[in-house]
DNA sequence: TTAATACTTAAACCGCAGTTTAAGTCAAGG
DNA sequence: CCTTGACTTAAACTGCGGTTTAAGTATTAA
């Protein structure tokens, strides 16, 4: 029987859905405090469950694992969460709004192309580059 | 004098505006002939330069390397341009939409932690993660 | 002759977010 | 005693699109 308390990794894992191996990483990367062990091993409390959830919404908006650090620990401390995401929200909607730009163009770019006709890819692309086609 | 014909590596990447190590890769990676070399450099027919360009489009069309490769020279030879266009670019307009749908998520979750009013980082992603405020 | 300039190669490196591997430790169960 | 299974570490590997580096060659101008 195991009567040690605290979650393995494993257990961890399971229970977030990723693997131990990301979270040996997210604790390496400075995201996730060493938690104390038992024979070696890491026993983390079940609120690490609820920190990792909040490193996946964070991934989600688009944010990496070096401004989730920063988030979590290289703000002032008196400044209060809310003022913290605001701050890192606008700066990310902004690089948004460049990745969408990019996508869209990229899709008008695809939809032109699947209207194509032309009888050589040089011509194609040429006639790609400068929408003189409707 | 330099009077032998052709474009030398150097010329080539100025007139597309790519580094010389950028079209040495392109040759590598097979979607550019190694061309004929004078004293062990490469020159090049101005032709290539058209061939670069149109690289440039497929990449802004949001091919890989290893897409442009298969539209180049991986499909049938009697299949005309248009239709291997049409074809990758099918494809590639579903991955677009993917991502797109992504992107807008983001985007998403990212305005509402801008109206984030939470006391606790916790909770705030926890209100994120399940859109109850408006 | 010498120095500057442009080229050549193979191999290592970049960022990103982890994963995989090798080699080992530990406790429980049969 | 031995196996099984979960854990431990550091280091190497993944994919992508190149860039950088080290060491060497060739041409040109002064």
């Amino acid at each position: 029987m195991k009567q040690v308390d605290g979650l393995s990794i494993g257990e961890v894992a399971e229970r977030v859905g990723i693997r131990a191996s990301a979270i040996r990483f997210y604790e390496r990367a400075g995201l996730l405090e060493a938690p104390p062990r038992n024979n070696g091993q890491r026993r983390y409390d079940a609120a690490v469950v609820a920190k990792i959830r909040l490193i996946q919404t964070a991934q989600q908006a688009g944010f990496t694992v070096g401004e989730i650090r920063a988030l979590f620990y290289e703000f002032p401390v008196d400044m209060p969460p809310s003022a913290r995401w605001q701050q890192m929200a606008t700066h990310k909607l902004a690089e948004i709004d460049v990745m969408l730009a990019r996508i869209t163009s990229m899709k008008t770019l695809l939809e032109r192309a699947l209207r194509c006709e032309c009888p050589s890819l040089d011509d194609c692309a040429a006639g790609l580059d400068t929408p003189e086609s409707q």
